[in-house]
DNA sequence: TAGATTGTTAATCGATTAACAATC
DNA sequence: TAGATTGTTAATCGATTAACAATC
């Protein structure tokens, strides 16, 4: 059943997700491919591929039980798992991600926020207190951390994750230009290149006037 | 020369650039495709394929000049163009994209920013007075806007774009889970799931731990 | 010139879509 | 039973990689 899922439909399951938890609030009970296709907005043949690499949930004539999918997902993303992570740089950015954020609800409990300007050391974010990055190691001695969320300036982040490497840490959500998996082919990587993202969009705009 | 370009080409565009930006910062005049492909940790055929999409850029036996490849790719993501953007909801996220992003480098002036929380009108994040969401008509009717960044809670999302589409923007960048796409087909929209992201980081965390 | 490296065509690989027998 | 809808195999489509002649 396990052999190799590719990285596109894991990237389409966090949807069937979301619009399962949506069809639950319904009480809609039972879905077919052919409805959820159409609120993916994909076919139907596309959803009962992606879903059969996982098993066979459906029933022929049936559909698919709404609340038994939504669960399998959540145990084949590992939603329930309750990972312990780190913020690193509480600007904005990361500001919005501690705070702001149902990171209970997808499988990530926030234990320790980390900047290095000292104006900001002690106030809190979401009841946690901003530490100084100095004081990481120490931390890390003292409790398990299983995931990195890094929100540095850029110029920061590449000795920040040396350090958070040799400190264990091999997982990262990765919100700066810093090419960790280049440096580090070994660790799992999650980047958010805001930026590149908001250009792509400029050259949607673009391409009509370009005709 | 354009015939088509494909959605996987585009996405790799921002990364062409930001590459390329930091190589003229080093001084290097040029790059063959083999190095660029190294940094890009793809392939050198990938990149030969990508640039040629646009234009015959390299000289045989020598490369790509860089200079002159950068703006090349400026041109085609239209990063000159400064699109006129507003801003809605100045929470967290909304903040962060407003005060934290190099909006004028990439093609974007932010010129407006609403909110419907009353405890927060009035106020300036990056010298723009945050307004009453329930002005945004006034000022649409004064000033040209290109692109909305769509940063409220989701319930919100679908009013706000309702009235956006109705005053005439069709250009989204959506921080929100509401499919704009799905309910106007003629509007461009790059989506930012961060929920969806963090999802399919837990997913690799868990991979290992499976076998 | 010889070496390097492009532009481009062909081959491969992977992902999506179509089709249909199995079966609830 | 008849209708619906799955699981799965085959066909298609698109994207990536390899190969190589052209040429700077």
């Amino acid at each position: 059943m396990n052999n190799k899922i590719s990285k596109s439909v894991i990237r389409r399951l966090p949807r069937y997700y979301r619009f399962l938890c949506e069809l639950e609030e319904k009480e809609v009970d039972r879905v077919s491919s052919g409805k959820l296709a159409q609120i993916m907005r994909t076919t139907a043949s596309q959803v009962r591929q992606d879903l059969n690499c996982f098993g066979g949930f459906g029933h022929q004539g049936y559909g698919y039980p709404v609340t038994t999918l939504k669960n399998e997902i959540i145990n084949i993303l590992g939603l329930n798992n309750h990972y312990r992570a780190i913020l690193i740089g509480a600007g904005h950015i990361g500001t919005a991600i501690a705070s702001h954020m149902k990171l209970d609800k997808l499988g990530f409990d926030m234990v320790g926020i980390f900047d290095n300007n000292t104006a900001i050391l002690g106030s809190k974010i979401n009841m946690l207190e901003i530490r100084d990055v100095n004081s990481l190691k120490e931390f890390c001695s003292n409790t398990k951390v299983d995931v990195a969320f890094l929100c540095t300036p850029k110029e920061a982040a590449k000795d920040t994750v040396k350090k958070l490497y040799e400190l264990g840490i091999k997982n990262f959500w990765n919100f700066t230009h810093y090419d960790i998996q280049g440096d580090y082919p070994d660790v799992k990587v999650e980047n958010v290149h805001l930026s590149d993202m908001l250009m792509t969009l400029c050259y949607s705009m673009n391409e009509d006037a370009d005709e």
